[in-house]
DNA sequence: CCGATTGTGGACTAAGTTGGTCCTGATTGC
DNA sequence: GCAATCAGGACCAACTTAGTCCACAATCGG
């Protein structure tokens, strides 16, 4: 299914929410903007934190906010920062442990594709996934539109 | 990870070596040149089969050969063959299930990724892959000049 | 200075998926 | 008729993921 982690979406999720906020955001207040139970959305913003992509403010009245415009983020980037490199196999680059890696027919084989993949991704941001996501045919050139009912 | 199934790697080292058998080749022939359990090689050509990649002939002095050039195949037919279609979330397009569907604010949001990634894969051949697969220095006159060092 | 709020870090458990095996058939050629 | 080969499915084991929980550190307000 060439799947990513679900955890991942979250992130991207997470990440879209706290561009909306002007302040910071605290952990149970995404969870409850986004629907995901609290202790897996702090997990995520760990981890966001961890890669840089968001800051964190400890203490009372801290919270998260994002580092860079939600236009400066790459998909790539999420990816990488909660489910690591990007390799579609387990036998990528350099990687020790292929049991059969001397003759393994295949070493290097599928490095153009994920380059191909990494290119990709790295060309979509988190604004352009921002905009996809309306569906309603309300979309009117707003920068920042909060339009959340409930 | 953003990993495929080793399934899939397993069927483009077998597709791969079809492409270089002239006649028909049997699962524990393949098996054995790719240094891959027979039962398991058995369920990637079955799978391979079905995607009308190659073809099978049944009975004594049967088995499997291409139904294509290696040029002609992409990777993401071979990924689509098996492990079904490629789309990075479980949250698809038209997919329902998805618990939150109606807050959920990333309805549509994967789309551009998902067919980014299509792309991206589509344009890689099994031939281009054969190609980065040798790494040795004897490949000459390789229409495709793939200058990668190691 | 103390307590409430909030992030940090790790361990742990449970569930789902994947990978691999096996068995029983159906088909073809000798 | 027998051997070789693909077809199709059921089944089990191992790994990965995701979600939870707990104890701790930091900051702010009173």
């Amino acid at each position: 299914m060439l799947r990513l982690s679900r955890l991942t979406d979250y992130a991207v999720v997470a990440l879209v929410r706290l561009g909306r906020s002007d302040g910071v955001a605290t952990t149970p207040g995404i969870a409850a903007a986004i629907g995901i139970p609290e202790p897996t959305v702090a997990k995520v913003l760990k981890a966001l934190t961890c890669a840089g992509l968001v800051l964190s403010t400890r203490g009372a009245h801290g919270g998260y906010r994002l580092s860079r415009p939600l236009a400066g983020i790459s998909i790539a980037e999420v990816i990488v920062a909660i489910d690591g490199p990007i390799a579609l196999t387990s036998c990528v680059d350099g990687a020790v442990g292929c049991e059969s890696q001397s003759l393994c027919p295949m070493a290097g084989r599928w490095d153009p594709v994920n380059s191909a993949i990494r290119d990709a991704l790295t060309n979509i941001t988190l604004a352009d996934m921002e905009d996809a996501a309306i569906p309603r045919a309300f979309r009117v050139a707003a920068p920042v539109p909060v339009n959340e009912e409930i």
